[in-house]
DNA sequence: ATCTGTGGCCACCAGC
DNA sequence: GCTGGTGGCCAC
């Protein structure tokens, strides 16, 4: 028999099928010579890993600078051959004739371990063209991870999911507007991310090791230190703690709630054992930095005190710790990836650890300690540790489970094996997802050299050092409008890139006869022969996305979970449509082609400008617009329809009115602006009272000037407005130069972008503190962390929080910092700040109106 | 080892 | 005191 199905925990039992299950990821066995699928049962919630050794044929590494077009096109028709990988760089090693070849491939299945392990690979080079020796499975099959298969008879059959009426409905009528190959497109993605996503079986951990001294955290490659304390939550209601009793810690009080196990060891190896047994019941395990940490340390720990291999359930990788069986997600992985913080979970949260995230995320934080953690009695640790494991849990678990959805829908849009697409960033996502369709059309990848024969830049970036033109901004007409209508362009980059062919082989293409199809505003040309292949696909998820997805989620007569899906599926598209520009512009990025970012942000510029001038004709005042958004003055029913309609017809892309503002406030400034829409609710873009860094007290005081702006209805409210926020900031000024004010409420709160040591150059105020914060008290604030501090009387200005002493405060540089952040939003409204106070000087404001 | 882009505002640093 | 550069945070 060529095939084995393997449980998860019976190792040897042999199925021969397999209910729909999703597709997780395939490795090659280079022992067994064997492919190994991984698939998660959905309905008994179980890994099973498939073993065939069949389908798999081997990969052909060539010389492309050595071999000719013609010998190219047969090896592609070649039917032995899986995949054609040419050669980046080599390497002469030594003497020896062995060559280290740098290698392009990245097809997600290729048989070897997904998209990095071969990249770089020794051969001896023998002639022009090798059959190497190791193998890609058949991905012709175009099996993709995340989607449903089932085995039948030995042999992987994919499950096909019909395509729900109204999405038909909806699709039949776009996609008569679009060509043969964008239809046939457009259906493949509906089929893929129509299906359902399935629940996934999950367990949360977090381990707790006696510290080797305060502050200081235990070595995970030394392990050297004892394992006191695990914790499991699970979705089906796991939860538990176990715990190694030591003889020199008392027992505590136990705060735990009657629902949470708490299990006893005295011997750490059963200790891991239990663990291990734990951890093998679950096909999915979250951690928070499990990779670095909590993985890494039970796997090199286990090591140590001697228990056998086979024993482990843990893999550890260069910078991953994976699971033989199970899937492991490190979500300190997935929230430091930049797109899902800002598109997937709204740019809530900004410091990249288990509290800051949970914090913004969740409004559940860590359990502060008062004491050195190894002293801790043994219930005070029980809870503090189980308190992490189910925050930890609560991460994939609100908002109906959205996290572990994006990743599916992510996974089965980049082609990317579920706990890769978690771990990796947007332009290994993109690249995943072009890669596939490349080697579907027998295309060759492209290699840099090549792209960069397309050239350099035609147009003069605004900000220094940057190496393109962006987007427009357009200048505000400072001071307040009522009625503003706020249109926008959907999608407008992937939309340019679909309507103007946009991709590395159609920007200034060989074509002679299509060097006349100009780029207004640059220098370059775009081919009229052939759909470009970037083109074509990022065109088509856009069409997706905005024909489908995005009005289905709203329409009423749908399931719950329909809606879920549909607006799982429609953010995860924007995530990956977002990205897809961006990395076009990305060195990085290994299709990166800086025409096709650059053109793009000109056709970009001159879509907003076409606008603008057709605004004009039709008697429409724009007072604001960046990039892709308008800010019309009161226009009539008419005059929107008008000009949506326009750019329909005449650019090829929609524009959507937004929404009406009561009314906004400009002031001169661009990117800074306030507007009350219709129920009162504000819309804050780019003020400084908004910002994460600013003092809580200062950000209390905008916060209450801006509610009472949001009541104002018309001209007139203003001016009783205006005597309500004198009120307010007259008191608060009064209680900052009275020193009343907390401290914490004083703090700016700013990351450290970079280690300490690494600011060279020059020394900001936050990098001071966190200097005096590492020599004072032995605290060390970390790259990705948060620094709170105050502004200080002498030595050096700075203080941090933890160090500060009322007196101290610089109660003029905070009334300044208040007056700063004032002047933008009283500027658009036309006051000024000490006119609003009554005062001319900023001592009239601390005192005056006080009698 | 990891990494999508440019435009814009603000406060501060450091050199003159 | 002026000024260019840096760093942070934000808009899109």
């Amino acid at each position: 028999m060529s095939s084995i199905l393997v449980e998860q925990k019976a190792q040897s039992d042999s199925v021969e099928n397999l209910s729909d299950s999703i597709l997780i990821s395939a490795t090659y066995d280079g022992d067994k010579k064997k492919a190994v699928l991984k698939f998660y049962e959905p309905k008994e919630k179980k890994i099973y890993l498939w073993e065939d050794n069949t389908n798999h044929r081997p990969y052909c590494l060539i010389r492309r600078d050595k071999v000719s077009l013609e010998t190219l096109r047969e090896l592609r028709a070649r039917k032995d051959v899986a995949d054609i990988v040419d050669i980046e760089k080599l390497d002469l090693r030594g003497d020896r004739k062995i060559m280290v070849a740098k290698v392009i491939t990245t097809n997600p299945l290729a048989i070897g371990g997904g998209v990095d392990s071969i990249r770089s690979i020794t051969t001896t080079w023998e002639s022009d063209i090798k059959y190497y020796e190791n193998f890609l499975y058949d991905y012709e099959k175009g099996l993709i991870p995340g989607a449903f298969y089932r085995i039948q008879n030995s042999k992987i059959v994919p499950v096909e999911y019909d395509i729900p009426a109204n999405v038909r409905e909806a699709l039949k009528k776009g996609l008569s507007r679009v060509d043969g190959d964008s239809a046939s497109k457009i259906i493949e993605w509906a089929q893929l991310l129509g299906q359902p996503l399935p629940d996934i079986k999950r367990v949360a951990l977090d381990i707790e090791v006696v510290p080797p001294e305060e502050n200081r955290l235990p070595d995970p490659e030394t392990a050297d230190h004892r394992v006191i304390a695990i914790s499991f939550v699970s979705s089906d209601g796991l939860k538990e703690v176990l715990l190694l009793r030591r003889k020199d810690i008392k027992d505590g009080q136990n705060v735990l709630g009657p629902e949470v196990n708490i299990r006893w060891f005295d011997d750490e190896q059963e200790l891991l054992n239990a663990i291990f047994a734990r951890i093998n019941e679950y096909p999915f395990v979250i951690t928070f930095n499990g990779d670095e940490f909590d993985l890494k340390y039970l796997c090199n720990r286990a090591k140590k005190l001697g228990i056998y291999e086979e024993q482990v359930p843990i893999q550890l990788g260069r910078d991953w710790a994976g699971l033989r069986r199970g899937v492991h997600i490190d979500l300190y992985k997935t929230f430091i990836n930049r797109s899902l913080q800002i598109y997937a979970f709204g740019n809530k949260y900004s410091e990249h650890t288990l509290n800051g995230v949970a914090e913004a995320l969740l409004g559940k934080t860590k359990i502060e300690l008062d004491d050195f953690i190894g002293n801790l009695p043994h219930y005070e640790l029980a809870n503090y540790c189980y308190n992490d494991a189910q925050i930890t849990f609560d991460l994939t678990n609100f908002s109906q489970e959205i996290l572990m959805k994006i990743l599916l829908v992510i996974a089965r849009v980049a082609k990317m094996p579920l706990d890769d697409a978690s771990r990796v960033g947007v332009s290994n996502w993109i690249r995943s997802m072009l890669s596939f369709d490349h080697r579907r059309m027998n295309a060759l990848i492209p290699r840099k050299d090549e792209l960069q024969e397309v050239g350099g830049a035609s147009t003069e970036a605004i900000i220094k050092g940057k190496k393109y033109k962006g987007g427009m901004v357009v200048e505000p007409k400072s001071g307040v409008h009522f009625n503003v209508a706020v249109l926008d362009f959907a999608s407008l980059y992937p939309s340019i890139i679909k309507v103007n062919n946009l991709s590395y082989e159609t920007v200034r293409c060989v074509h002679e006869e299509c060097k006349s199809n100009k780029i207004e505003g640059t220098e370059y040309w775009v081919c009229t022969k052939r759909r470009g292949i970037t083109s074509l696909l990022i065109g088509s998820l856009r069409d997706l996305r905005v024909n489908y997805y995005k009005p289905i989620a709203k329409s009423p007569n749908l399931t719950k979970e329909q809606k879920d899906l549909y607006n799982v599926v429609s953010q995860a598209l924007k995530v990956i449509l977002n990205a897809s520009y961006g990395v076009m512009g990305a060195e990085i990025f290994p299709l990166y082609c800086l025409p096709v970012a650059d053109a793009t942000a000109a056709l970009g510029r001159n879509t907003i400008t076409a606008t603008i001038n057709r605004c004009k004709e039709l008697d429409i005042e724009v007072v604001y617009g960046d990039t892709d958004s308008l800010f019309l003055k009161a226009p009539s029913q008419e005059q929107i329809k008008e000009i949506t309609n326009w750019a329909s017809d005449k650019l090829g892309i929609e524009l959507d009115l937004d929404k009406v503002y009561r009314y906004v406030a400009f002031s001169s400034r661009k990117k800074n602006y306030l507007g009350v829409m219709p129920d009162g609710i504000i819309d804050i873009k780019g003020l400084t009272g908004k910002k994460s860094h600013v003092p809580r007290f200062i950000k209390d005081a905008f916060y209450e000037t801006v509610e009472i702006l949001s009541k104002v209805q018309s001209t007139e409210d203003f001016e009783k407005a205006r005597e309500d926020i004198r009120n307010d900031i007259r008191k608060r000024a009064r209680a900052l130069k009275a020193k009343e004010v907390p401290l914490d409420q004083l703090a700016f709160t700013i990351m450290m972008s970079k280690e300490i040591e690494d600011y060279k150059g020059t020394k900001p105020q936050h990098v001071r503190a966190a200097e005096q914060l590492k020599i004072k008290k032995g605290k060390e604030v970390k790259a990705g962390e948060v620094i709170s501090f105050i502004k200080t009387l002498g030595s050096n200005g700075v203080r941090p929080l933890e160090l500060a002493k009322k007196e101290e405060v610089d109660t003029e540089k905070y009334m300044e910092y208040l007056r700063s952040t004032f002047d933008q939003l009283l500027d658009a409204l036309g006051y000024d700040f000490e006119e609003i106070l009554g005062a001319r000087t900023l001592d009239e404001i601390f005192w005056g109106g006080q009698s």
